[in-house]
DNA sequence: ATGCACGATGCTAACGTTCACATGGAAGCG
DNA sequence: CGCTTCCATGTGAACGTTAGCATCGTGCAT
């Protein structure tokens, strides 16, 4: 219960230690530039008075919020919820505060997970929510904006935060909007990795099971596997997308298994190798005899699958250390110019669900 | 890139309408009061200039920052991430933005995912982590407190934080600390449904895989489990607490296996029955023809794991709404008094990796 | 000794907003 | 027709902080 009794302030500690509250405000701002003996003071001071700065009056004076914006989608259920948290801790060491804005609504979100609904919209129309989501944190006076696993649709939000404050990236696409930096892991070389490491186990004839169309990261990676079955003149098809759902995975597998199987299947995400595994398995097929299989993610709990799923690794938590070190950069205004895309590799994992390489 | 075109102030607004800057601040706050006439004249103005209130003044002058801090643990994968997402939906239609804050490091989250560190620390002594983060939303400024999957060792930041704003806690603990609000879903009715599930499949004895000791949701359920083989008169063991990870349920299990399997597992969380299924698999163990295996959290994927995972549902978003709301009821003073504990019902999800209930 | 530079500290103003009160005009009442 | 009443709007001050300049005293060079 607060007692109402007002936060000290930057006059009280003045007060109680004898000095200006200017002198308060060097201690903190500029301590080398105030005499020890009366630093000691003055900090001896906001100590007992438990004194912390007014945020916002810092804030209105500075025109700086200390604030920084994290646009995120409502799914975070694997890499995304990682990559917040190491940015998070990130700007925190760095004195700033991160503000969480999801895109796509709980609702979405819960339906999505539920029922596999959700799909990408075709045409990556902006939804609705994005562009609140966005104009509130626009509105909120951050700093800077960083935004995660970026979709078409949210390209417009991002085009407009970045015309009035610094934008971020944390996404496949190389340029997302004209003066936008991207950091992302090189997802088109996961996919190649992937399709390496099955054709040096045997496989001749591989199925992609893509994720949704209007996604970057489902398009670089599906454009990675396209590429590395050309260069390796493997018998490489894909599926309709799927929407990352274990769902997906499990009726695309179905089709498959209708339509005739291939040596290897290649989820677009752990999740829908799920639910390929959960097919194969309800069909009598063996993992990784019959059919190999092979994910995206490397989601906790994807090593105890059975069988134990060979998948791609993404540095989720270096990805979010970089991405606000890269925004603090363009923040303090050292590097006007954008660096462009920085792109992290991803790490092939292999398990049981692939069949070994041969060893020559 | 920013103009560095100062944004425009109501003095701006205020000068296009030709008004004052009261005026354009009425019609902001309370639009009836104003002429319908000068109200669309200033409206007009403000849409024309892209005009946004600034936060900082605001939360200066009103001491009300508009700002709830979110306080939950790193290792945001299955719940709290939803609950998160669904928190700052609520929030930002109440007019709210949300201040992420994570306790335990990125660094902790990333080894914990993959090699299963992280053990609770058995005397529930506060993490460095915790304090930091703890007192750096309390210094930010916001108005009120959420914090999400508290386990023993952030109760002295709860408490400290409550001390001075309003806290609501989203956990199985009861209390939490004095005066501060807890909801949570009943997570103790939760496990008594498995077991009682299990024994209606004629399950005899059942091991328990506890989560980490100084979380809540942990011991909630293993006193649920307690008690309800206590009163159903079945054999009940339980193990070691495990630390959430796939792979202690794995340890876990493999004890198990060595030491004589039970009718059935019941694991604190569906990652840890994942690796007690994965255990099981790989010594030949047919579930649930021979052990049934329970989870809980019903996560994305359980569904479509093999065999299909029983587990229990928790009502994420719900929970996430239902805490905001309290917390927006605590800050509004409406009713100072503490409701204490609010929960919300789990719901069993019986799906293949148990066997059929005797119909009679 | 006198002046000067410099290091340490204080004072004033301003950031953009809201609150409390003041003002002006139209309507209502006798 | 003069008084009150009320509605719409304007004015002044303040929230807590930081930037810029002013001030004070000390030590050094002349």
């Amino acid at each position: 219960m607060a007692p109402t009794t007002r936060r000290p302030s930057m006059a009280d500690v003045a007060a109680r230690s004898g000095v200006s509250y200017q002198t308060v405000s060097r201690v903190l701002n500029e301590p080398g530039i105030v005499r020890p003996e009366t630093r000691d003071r003055v900090q001896r001071a906001i100590d007992d008075l438990g004194y912390t700065p007014n945020r916002a009056a810092r804030a209105l004076k500075t025109t700086r919020s200390s604030l920084i914006g994290l646009l995120t989608d409502g799914s975070s259920l694997f890499g995304p919820a990682e990559t917040a948290t190491a940015i998070e801790t990130a700007a925190r060491e760095a004195g700033y505060s991160v503000l969480l804005t999801t895109v796509g609504t709980a609702a979405d979100a819960t339906a999505g997970a539920a029922d596999g609904a959700r799909r990408g919209t075709a045409d990556g129309a902006p939804r609705a929510a994005d562009a609140s989501a966005g104009a509130s944190l626009i509105g909120s006076g951050v700093d800077g904006i960083l935004v995660v696993a970026a979709h078409e649709g949210m390209l417009p939000v991002v085009a407009a935060a970045a015309a009035s404050i610094p934008v971020v990236a944390v996404s496949a696409q190389p340029t997302s909007a004209p003066g936008v930096d991207v950091v992302g892991v090189d997802q088109h070389r996961g996919a190649r990795e992937v399709v390496h490491h099955l054709a040096r186990t045997g496989v001749r004839t591989v199925a992609h099971l893509p994720g949704p169309a209007d996604w970057f990261d489902a398009r670089a990676r599906l454009h990675g596997f396209e590429q590395a079955v050309e260069e390796l003149g493997i018998a490489g098809t894909t599926t309709a997308p799927g929407d990352w759902t274990p769902r997906s995975g499990y009726e695309l597998t179905c089709g498959l298994l209708a339509s005739g199987l291939p040596d290897a299947i290649f989820a677009a995400n752990d999740m829908m190798a799920i639910g390929a595994l959960h097919a194969l398995d309800e069909h009598g097929v063996r993992v990784p005899q019959d059919v190999a299989v092979v994910g995206y993610d490397d989601t906790v709990g994807a090593e105890y699958l059975i069988p134990s799923l060979t998948t791609v690794s993404q540095p989720f938590a270096e990805l979010g250390r970089l991405a606000l070190h890269r925004l603090l950069e363009v923040l303090d205004g050292a590097d006007p110019a954008p660096h462009g895309t920085t792109t992290l590799p991803p790490r092939l994992v292999v398990r049981r669900s692939t069949r070994p390489e041969r060893t020559h």
